[in-house]
DNA sequence: TTGGAATGTCAACAAGGCTGACATAAACTG
DNA sequence: CAGTTTATGTCAGCCTTGTTGACATTCCAA
């Protein structure tokens, strides 16, 4: 893995970085991401759902009350797309969407019990994939690798990732 | 970001990791993939195909010579689905397929030089995302990252992963 | 020679992106 | 108050990319 600090320890020296090297972490990035929707993948399927179901579960659980204009700057889809889905999901009893008290345009989206129950059980496979990486990988890697990932967004998406609660 | 890592400095004792910390990892994936692709992804509109050449493309560049059932492996997709995408690769002059030698019911892909142009475009804009994240993030980090990212496949594809040639 | 493997192809279908157009209600602005 | 903007929803249609099932071809190997 030949990590070539440079010099000091502080630094971003240069850091020599071969087109094989960055392509092997293209092709890492790659097949780590389908592990990394393997497990719920799995689970949407037995209750017929897809992925994009998972992503309006999962931010509605961070985000309670979320307006449904957040959902889609945060999930970068169209309302189109979005609004099937979150059509089925109220229809189907998994998530809640109330009128705005400020303002009455608004949406604001909250999971049934029943939504909270689905959520938790697909967090709850992806938690272990990631938790089971990080023990695997240790400590020191587990803070590197949410470095480069974070310096992998776009900025505007990073603004958003720092935006959500952070519980460590 | 409250690392947290835990006791001594060395090891992998307990590790403790909330759900809290667990989601942040998994809305890190989430969000770093979308930067991942999202370079490549406006080359591959401008030019009228999607995602599923692009990952054609990087593993015949990566493989000269691999048959379709190899590839099937590592993509993970039908063989109608792979069909689909390598028939416009051919017809557009972007993939050579060649009979087998031994095996003459095998094909064996290669890039044309068109299609090594194209893909060399692809891929530069996705390395230098990976280089500047990488850079940003320190050598350290990059280790680490490669570690959680390798211990979040499947072993199978872990397999394939490792099997492919190693440039560092 | 026959079975099975590797490949290709056709058809149909679904999820989940997209665009464009249009509707409604509420809020804001002058 | 009139007009505009904002937030949301909805309809119709299109595309990519995944799926399954069925079937043809080719050819290696027993």
């Amino acid at each position: 893995m030949t990590d070539h600090a440079g010099p000091g320890a502080g630094g971003e020296s240069l850091l020599y970085l071969t087109d094989e090297q960055l392509r092997k972490g293209i092709e890492a990035m790659f097949f780590a991401y389908r592990g990394f929707t393997a497990d719920p993948d799995r689970i949407l399927a037995e209750n017929g759902y897809g992925r994009a179901h998972h992503r309006a579960l999962h931010f509605i659980r961070r985000c309670p009350g979320t307006t449904v204009n957040n959902l889609l700057d945060i999930l970068g889809v169209t309302k189109q797309s979005l609004n099937r889905v979150l059509r089925t999901l109220i229809e189907d009893g998994l998530v809640e969407s109330r009128v705005g008290n400020r303002d009455k345009r608004e949406r604001h989206l909250y999971l049934t019990d029943k939504g909270a129950e689905l959520e938790t059980r697909l967090s709850e496979v992806q938690r272990e994939r990631m938790r089971a990486a990080y023990r695997a990988a240790g400590p020191e890697a587990v803070a590197g690798f949410r470095k480069v990932l974070e310096a992998m967004m776009d900025p505007q998406l990073r603004a958003h990732f720092n935006r959500l609660k952070e519980g460590g």
